[in-house]
RNA sequence: CGGGGUGUGGCGCAGUUGGCUAGCGCGCCGCGUUUGGGACGCGGAGGUCGAAGGUUCAAGUCCUUUCACCCCGACCA
């Protein structure tokens, strides 16, 4: 892509309605567009990141047997009637509205119920079982107040996994192989490290919930963590949890969090609320066993964004930048402006996503400063410097010092390997 | 939902105790000079001051209502 031809721009100001340093950022260098609050479009730019967080999902989620599907954002409301949550009481984020023949519906805050209605006609028996579906899809949630930029709007984007199986012994194995999966993909997201699978509050038919959090300070979340033995309580439950896992609370180091990821276990509590039955090897009418497992991908860009950012600007992972490379040419010369134009074509092929800053009139310390600002994980400059000495200079986003390397090292060192088949 | 704050060109802001053609920076357009960390000069375009109503000779400025946005709290499968 190259940088005259891209709709969005960047800006040296902040927009003044923005505090969290993700939003601010964000719209700064032209990823999101700020609709109302708590509701964020994502420009050619964001969209980008979005797309290669879902990638990166996906393939995990499909390396599980996860099958891809989408559901609808209209849900009827007798569905909901059933499990008692269409009840504001209840479930005080709904946004409802109406068919023009006044039939009341609502707007997918979740799709539990909905997807559970759709397995009635497809899983009869434990033959059809187990079932492990997926998708990405836009939750909308009336939240009383939208804060923190991307991590906590009104209309998100979440991957959602559900998985039905025969009994609670399949059901146990399939959670933890996703908790597995889980870890790979905040591995491959960057945020491996910082992330732990955490004990949280789940209701009354799971003892636990596992929820999935990244030490991140623009979290909400107090989590209590013990480094060494991996451990992570949520301090909504420290006290249980301490007494279940024997440990000390002053042996604990007190972060804050952000929820990248939640997993729970239904057991066969919606199944039957729902009425929702297989027959087993005996002939018999059993329910079924049901998990569900969200990753929330416009949140996780948020956090990924708050964590690494610097002074300068945006610091993607390399797994989820929109660009590998920002390429930038200096000067007009022709000499140059050839070689870059020559370089831009054989990265491209080569597989790798280049922007390319060919705005003719920009200054060095212009292209510069968007490079910082937008993140990319490499900058590549020609110069008249760089053509006379049949090298070219490359610099990540995250060091202060550049290299000189011949093109084909380059081009060596960037290109994609290829992905693996699933 | 409780408390606090803010709305003035695309973005960030200033506008004295109400007073004359509403300014500044960034960005944008044109011409020229520049060109390794956000250049400079000259010339331009762009605003019914969130909205509605009111007070006044006169309202960006005062009053009322309303909408939007932000922060703290509460909430958060």
């Amino acid at each position: 892509m190259r940088v005259s031809r891209l709709f969005t721009k960047t800006s040296k100001n902040a927009p003044a309605d923005e505090v969290s340093k993700n939003a601010q950022l964000l719209i700064r260098a032209g990823f999101v567009y700020k609709v109302m609050a708590g509701v964020y479009a994502y420009t050619p730019l964001g969209l980008r990141v979005l797309e290669n967080i879902k990638r990166i999902v996906r393939e995990e989620m499909n390396a599980i047997q996860g099958q891809e599907l989408i559901m609808t954002n209209l849900q009827p409301k007798e569905l909901w009637e059933v499990t008692t949550r269409w009840d504001d009481k209840v479930v005080d984020v709904w946004f409802k509205t109406r068919l023009k023949d006044e039939t009341e519906v609502g707007l997918a805050w979740s799709h539990e119920e909905p997807i559970m209605e759709m397995m009635r006609q497809y899983i009869e028996s434990y033959k059809d079982l187990p079932v492990s579906v997926y998708q990405f899809q836009t939750k909308l949630r009336n939240e009383l107040r939208a804060k923190s930029g991307i991590m906590r709007g009104r209309e998100f984007v979440m991957k959602d996994m559900y998985s039905l199986h025969a009994d609670a012994k399949d059901l146990e194995d399939y959670y933890n192989k996703v908790i597995e999966a889980y870890k790979r993909i905040y591995n491959r997201l960057g945020i491996g490290d910082d992330t732990y699978v955490t004990f949280a509050s789940g209701g009354a038919f799971t003892k636990f919930s596992h929820e999935f959090q990244t030490i991140c300070e623009a979290g909400e979340d107090v989590l209590y963590i013990h480094r060494g033995k991996n451990i992570a309580v949520n301090e909504e439950v420290l006290d249980e949890a301490i007494r279940e896992l024997g440990v000390k609370k002053d042996e604990l180091e007190k972060v804050k969090s952000a929820e990248v990821g939640n997993i729970f276990n239904f057991g066969t509590e919606k199944s039957m609320q729902m009425d929702i039955l297989i027959t087993d090897h005996q002939g018999k009418r059993q329910p079924l066993y049901l998990a569900s497992y969200g990753i929330g991908i416009t949140r996780v860009m948020g956090v990924i964004v708050e964590k690494f950012a610097d002074d300068k600007g945006i610091v993607w992972p390399e797994s989820v930048a929109p660009f590998t490379v920002y390429l930038a040419p200096l000067g007009e010369s022709t000499d140059v402006i050839a070689e870059a134009d020559d370089l831009y074509k054989a990265l491209t092929t080569a597989g790798v996503a280049v922007l390319y800053d060919d705005r003719t009139v920009a200054r060095a310390g212009e292209k510069f400063a968007d490079a910082d600002l937008l993140g990319i994980p490499y900058r590549i400059v020609i110069s008249d410097k760089t053509v006379a000495s049949k090298q070219l200079e490359l610099k990540p986003r995250t060091e202060s010092h550049t290299q000189l390397m011949d093109r084909e090292s380059v081009i060596k060192k960037l290109a994609p390997t290829p992905p693996r088949l699933l």
